[in-house]
DNA sequence: TCTGGGGTCCTAGGACCC
DNA sequence: TCTGGGGTCCTAGGACCC
């Protein structure tokens, strides 16, 4: 029997966040609300305001804040920015990473509700393990992304797909109450526009055939993988969508972007894209980074940074052993009050998960970054993971590479 | 009232080894 | 003197994605 024809789903749950906020609070359909901007800084707002008369008689007084009265409070850092924000928001010109001051002004009856990701969490592996049921090659791709192999599950084929796509989006409506956005196609990179295309809770099939008509008068930003960068060099030669890019010559492109970029936008371009859907993978690295309520400096703040520092490093730590991960290769994250970046890495002879080797040998990394200006963020960061249950296994008998981490680290009673 | 947090992958230079 | 390659690891930065 010859193959099937590969047939690959891209599934977008539709507005997720707050789609699962408005199955808790339906009273706010159609209303604006924005989610996100939920640091410590708004914690402590809603605290206060959560004995207001309105908040109270609403039944849920963290709920019904509006984002206006966290703009009015005196001393509000004002630093988060907004995740999401529904429809009804958007139509004021409210989008994602958008500050949570200037969505303030933009719509200050808007209201605002804190991120929570746990929540959000526990959806993602409801509809995971929902699809799971159905068609057994999935891959994660986020919390409310995945792609699914279609081209051997039953009825993956009918229609180009389409039966099995109503099949998945009406059980996992069926067990969130949640809706779904598919696209289907011969590879990733087609799947993934084409789920795009018919938005919310839509289905849409595309066929090699349709590459000229549904995807070539696309802007070429839609290719997953080309941003604002490539983007606006493209631009810059005069190249606006996908048929444009298309009908350049792969030369030309290699020349102008690299052997690798050059070689792949022009596949892109053209449909072409071979990539299996992986359903396993292992994690490269782990990290935890934070920006602050205001820009720290390192001797002025001296003893703030260094204790924000050192529970970065606890929490990478805590993150590696509840996940059963060492690593490494430890590194700094810095960003600087002008947002230039700043990254320091070292790799170390041994395997560890320790917090207090984390914080040691990350003290060392930023010891070697000149520190004259204010700091805005910090990120420590643990690559070259491995299973803490293989590095066991390699060095057994013996375990001399985690016979060492568990040596004690001397304390220096420096800060960095 | 500018611009979060957690990731992946790529590039490019230098060290070091054969 | 100076002349080679190839391969791997480490480090820093950057683009991009969700």
């Amino acid at each position: 029997m010859p193959p099937l024809p590969r047939r690959i789903a891209h599934l977008d749950m539709d507005a997720f966040y707050a789609s699962v906020e408005l199955l808790r609070y339906p009273q706010l359909k159609g209303l604006p609300v924005v989610i996100g901007g939920g640091r410590r800084a708004v914690d402590d707002a809603l605290s206060l305001l959560e004995a207001s008369p309105a908040a109270q008689a609403s039944g849920n007084p963290r709920a019904f804040i509006p984002i206006d009265a966290f703009a009015r409070l005196k001393d509000y850092a004002g630093r988060g920015v907004i995740t999401t924000a529904t429809y009804a928001a958007r139509q004021f010109g409210i989008g994602s990473a958008m500050g949570l001051m200037k969505a303030a002004k933009l719509c200050p009856q808007a209201i605002q509700l804190p991120v929570d990701f746990e929540e959000y969490r526990r959806f993602s592996r409801l509809f995971k393990a929902t699809i799971l049921q159905i068609a057994p090659q999935l891959e994660d791709r986020g919390v409310d992304e995945v792609y699914i192999d279609f081209t051997n599950v039953p009825g993956g084929q009918r229609e180009g797909g389409r039966v099995l796509a109503r099949l998945i989006q009406k059980s996992i409506f069926d067990a969130t109450g949640l809706t779904c956005s598919v696209g289907v196609a011969p590879n990733k990179l087609l799947a993934k526009m084409a789920s795009e295309f018919n938005k919310p809770n839509g289905i849409s099939i595309v066929f090699e055939a349709d590459l000229q008509t549904l995807v070539w008068p696309l802007a070429c930003r839609k290719i997953n993988g080309i941003g604002p960068k490539a983007d606006d060099k493209l631009l810059g030669h005069g190249i606006r969508t996908i048929g444009e890019l298309a009908a350049k010559d792969l030369q030309w492109l290699i020349d102008n972007f690299g052997q690798s970029t050059g070689a792949w936008m022009h596949a892109a371009a053209w449909g072409r894209d071979e990539r299996p859907v992986v359903t396993e993978s292992e994690p490269v690295s782990m990290s935890r980074e934070t920006t602050f309520e205001r820009d720290l400096h390192a001797v002025h703040d001296r003893a703030e940074l260094g204790a924000i520092f050192t529970r970065l490093c606890e929490q990478v730590a805590g993150d590696l052993q509840r996940k059963g991960y060492v690593g490494k290769t430890i590194g700094i994250k810095l960003r600087f009050d002008d947002f230039r970046i700043a990254t320091r890495d070292q790799t170390i002879d041994h395997f560890t998960a320790d917090a207090h080797t984390l914080r040691q040998v990350a003290g060392q990394c930023l010891k070697r970054v000149p520190l004259q200006q204010r700091l805005r963020l910090i990120g420590v960061r643990v690559g070259t993971l491995a299973k803490r249950s293989e590095v066991f296994a390699e060095n057994a008998p013996g375990a001399p590479q985690l016979a060492r981490e568990q040596q004690a680290v001397p304390q220096t009673g420096q800060l960095f």
